[in-house]
DNA sequence: TAAATCACG
DNA sequence: ACGTACGTGATTTAT
């Protein structure tokens, strides 16, 4: 028999502080419960138990006996968000069909004390899950304790026996009671002999095992004086703490260990209750049905609705009824798409894809005015494109929707989002078998009509329609185009740039290895770390959590202590050149000799878009030779590149968006701004602003738009904390609506619970009410970056659609094929490239009215390089 | 699968 | 006492 006893209080806070923070759409925090169920999962795949308990306090927080004053001014109270999840877990646990054990006037350490007393006794092994190292005095012979931590915000588990005790305490188990009546607990107020620390107390003890012979040999026992005056001074303290340290083994509950065996799960309350909790994977990882997870409460009020499904072709619905839009989803195979359901006026027309003439149908009808709703426009477009037809007049991707709507999403499925917004699934009706063969599909199309009804009225209610029918709707066809056109690259220049950086790197390989007198492999930073810090003894300054730290900024220190240094640092860029670009771009080139990336749209949390498969958005250009990597992105031929990029678009939200005089006339000025930075921060006049001080100006403008602290800033641009919040404060004085913008930004953001574009794209920072230090300060930051991050890219989206309209409007071959977050580029016949790049900076200029210009820097070029 | 590193805006 | 500037994606080694 093997017994798992958790001490529930003491994971849910470890859980609580050690994981990020994770809410319900809501704002019900359920991070202490995901993170109790994660380590309950890893703990019971490790040890495997037959029968658990979980012990709990019965008040929350846990205070012992008559300190509770006291406790209450040495710890901060348990947040309400923490309060909140016990009953949560506690319901879960019983669904589960797990032991949940509290007692009044017993903590849950006694529970647990008991329950291994019981397994001493009877020969049974147990073992204590917690994060407190309390527990550790209950390890004995048939007893263990798992202790879960948090290092460096990872989660690590370590199994604590009788020697490990010894060997990392060097005392019996027993004995750290007596180890903590001298040393005390201040999380557990107990308070312990005034003076003695962990040292010395560990000290005593190893040498006597217990206070109790301290003091009846007092006179006998060699100590400091300063030792024994403190030892005489807290006798009372100590014997007191002795008490309230021990744990108490006798707590009244069943000694029968196997009425501690897992009953019957209810697993359609346990689907239930976390489907509340919107933790939809923990479902599957708890072994439950996910089928078991019932339908929305409200179903049963409201009559559902019926959807009829008929078999049959696209031309079955010449006669639908054009009071409502014509829902399209469908079933795909890589590009291709292998069967789609029309569902409009309560029919669901299922059609299999039987070549030609579904294209063809299919195209036509795309392509016609008829109003459409669809889950994943950007797929849909894609292959309209490629049936040399297009989606028109679609008004509806639930995937979109469900982004605008929450920013911090992971799955914008119709089936997570029919169930986050309570959406109604019709009863379908029709030919069973082929219900069965598409049942997926078809889930889908019973509930979509509604889910798309909800979610426009969401949009609606939070002023956020505009962003779904304004911007991501077309920008998601612009994107489907986009992939689809591609970037050609020439592959032979790509692989003889290739060949000539695998020799540098081998010559540079072999220096690194006599400069350092031993061969390992560089790339490891565990073997490098171990080669320069401990055979080289070179300065190790920052540490990981696993080792040394070895990235660039640690290497630039070290750099003039040791040549190899700088040939490790050139071996890094090189072969990051090398995998990343060289053989990622490779592998990556079409048959068409172009590099297709795949653009996500749902993706940020401040509504830009992202690059993947290849990452195109990344491509090296800050050093000279990374940005030949530039030059092997070229036009087709007889066509040329247009690239255009906003100057400082960022800088320049802020200047509208906090409406700060002065630095709006820094925009309208013509100086450039860094060097405006400068002046006014070092307070010389601009001829006097040397490049050192400029570049220093241009951090703390970064720094600025990032949320800036004073230690990270006097970090990165090398010097000392104090002078950087002097740059700071220098600046927010000189730019006093910056520094009111920035403050706002927070305290509109704490009451409203988000932070906002300035078209109303929204992103919820639940970080901003944890009563987490660290996190709290990151929603923060957030809350002034995302405003301007989010605008910026609002804006560039627009433009973007204006941009691709306009040259469409104007009828020439020119094509937009790249985005890079303020950068856009254009593909373009050579005889309309001066008109195209007149439109390109036109419409990015003018895609929205800002309180100062907004400037775009365009070229032309053959090359990517050569454009920009 | 996670952590470390580094490429970009 | 603690950790320390926003947003991404790809590759590598190590667990």
């Amino acid at each position: 028999m093997k017994i798992l006893a958790v001490d529930s209080n003491s994971i849910m806070n470890r859980a609580f502080y050690g994981i990020k923070v994770l809410t319900t759409k809501d704002g019900f925090f359920t991070n202490a419960v995901y993170g109790f169920l994660s380590i309950l999962l890893t703990a019971i795949a490790e040890t495997k138990p037959d029968a658990l308990v979980f012990a709990f306090d019965v008040h929350a927080p846990t205070f012992r006996h008559k300190f509770y004053e006291e406790y209450k001014a040495g710890r901060h109270a348990t947040p309400q968000e923490l309060i909140d999840q016990f009953p949560v877990m506690k319901e879960l646990l019983g669904y589960l069909g797990y032991p949940v054990i509290a007692i009044e006037g017993w903590e849950a350490d006694d529970i647990l004390g008991t329950v291994s007393r019981i397994c001493e006794e009877q020969g049974a092994e147990c073992i204590i899950s917690t994060g407190d190292r309390d527990s550790l005095q209950l390890i004995g012979e048939h007893t263990k304790v798992r202790l879960s931590t948090t290092k460096m915000g990872a989660p690590v588990s370590t199994l604590m026996d009788v020697p490990a005790v010894h060997e990392k305490y060097g005392v019996e188990p027993l004995e750290l009671i007596e180890v903590k009546a001298l040393m005390g607990d201040s999380s557990d107020n107990i308070p312990g002999v005034p003076g003695i620390g962990e040292k010395n107390a560990l000290d005593l003890i190893q040498r006597y095992h217990s206070i109790e012979y301290i003091y009846e040999h007092f006179d006998e026992l060699v100590l400091k004086p300063a030792q024994r005056k403190k030892l005489e001074e807290g006798k009372e303290l100590a014997f007191l703490s002795r008490r309230l340290g021990e744990i108490n083994r006798h707590a009244p509950i069943s000694e029968n260990l196997s009425d501690y065996l897992p009953k019957e799960r209810d697993e359609a309350s346990a689907a239930a209750l976390l489907s509340r909790l919107e933790m939809y994977k923990m479902i599957e990882r708890l072994g439950l049905d996910p089928s078991k997870i019932p339908e929305a409460e409200e179903t049963s009020t409201e009559p559902r609705k019926k959807l009829e499904v008929i078999l049959g072709d696209v031309s079955d619905f010449k006669n639908y009824k054009d009071s409502e839009p014509m829902d399209i989803l469908f079933e795909s195979e890589g590009d291709d798409l292998t069967s789609i359901c029309l569902i409009n006026g309560g029919i669901a027309v299922l059609i299999e894809n039987d070549g030609f003439f579904f294209d063809a149908a299919l195209a036509n009808f795309l392509c016609s005015d008829i109003k459409k709703r669809t889950d994943d426009l950007k797929f849909l477009s894609r292959w309209a494109e490629n049936h040399q037809s297009e989606v028109k007049n679609c008004v509806m991707d639930s995937s979109l929707a469900g982004y605008i709507l929450n920013v911090s999403g992971d799955d914008y499925s119709v089936g997570r989002l029919a169930s986050l917004y309570h959406a109604q699934s019709d009863v379908l009706s029709g030919n069973t078998d082929e219900i069965r063969a598409h049942s997926e599909l078809l889930e889908k199309a019973a509930v979509f009509p509604d889910l798309c009804e909800k979610l426009r009225s969401e949009l609606e209610k939070l002023g956020e329609e505009k962003i779904l029918d304004e911007i991501e709707l077309p920008l998601a066809k612009i994107l489907a185009s986009m992939e689809l056109r591609g970037f050609k690259i020439d592959p032979e220049g790509i692989r003889a740039f290739g060949d000539e950086l695998l020799s540098t790197i081998k010559e540079t390989e072999q220096r690194i290895y006599e400069l350092c007198g031993e061969e390992f492999n560089i790339l490891s930073p565990k073997q490098l770390g171990t080669v320069l810090f401990e055979h080289l003894g070179l300065p190790a300054k920052k540490k990981t959590k696993s080792g040394y730290s070895t990235n660039a900024d640690v290497l630039e220190d070290l750099r003039k202590y040791h040549p190899a240094i700088d040939e490790i640092l050139e071996y890094r860029k090189l072969t990051k050149l090398n995998s990343t670009y060289v053989e990622g771009l490779l592998n990556a080139l079409a048959p068409d000799g172009r590099i297709h990336t795949r653009f996500n749209q749902k993706e940020t949390r401040t509504g830009r878009i992202s690059s993947l498969e290849p990452n195109l958005q990344n491509i090296p250009i800050r050093t000279e030779l990374g940005a030949r990597m530039r030059g092997f992105f070229i036009a087709k031929e007889g066509y040329t590149l247009i690239d255009a990029d906003y100057s400082q678009i960022e800088l320049r939200v802020l200047a509208h968006l906090s409406g700060d005089e002065n630095m709006i006339s820094a925009f309208t000025g013509g100086t450039d701004i860094h060097t405006q930075t400068a002046a006014q921060v070092f307070g010389v006049p601009e001829d006097y602003v040397t490049s050192s001080m400029r570049s220093s100006a241009k951090a703390v403008n970064f720094g600025i738009v990032y949320g800036i602290g004073a230690w990270s800033l006097g970090e990165n641009i090398g010097v000392t904390t104090k002078e950087a919040q002097q740059y700071i404060d220098s600046y927010l004085s000189h730019y006093s609506g910056v520094d009111r913008f920035m403050k706002e930004s927070i305290e509109t953001a704490k009451k409203c619970g988000f932070a906002v574009t300035s078209y109303g794209r929204r992103r919820y920072l639940p970080e901003l009410s944890s009563s987490n230090f660290n996190l709290r300060a990151f929603g923060e930051r957030v809350a002034r970056n995302m405003p301007i991050q989010g605008t910026a890219a609002d804006i560039i989206k627009l433009a973007m659609v204006k941009v691709e309209n306009r040259l469409a409007a104007e009828g020439l071959d020119a094509k937009l094929i790249m985005q890079v977050h303020d950068e856009l580029i254009i593909e373009a016949k050579e005889d309309c490239a001066e008109k195209a790049a007149e439109i390109l900076k036109f419409e990015m200029e003018n895609a929205a009215k800002l309180s100062v210009p907004m400037e775009v820097d365009v070229g032309i070029g053959k090359t990517w390089l050569l454009a920009h």
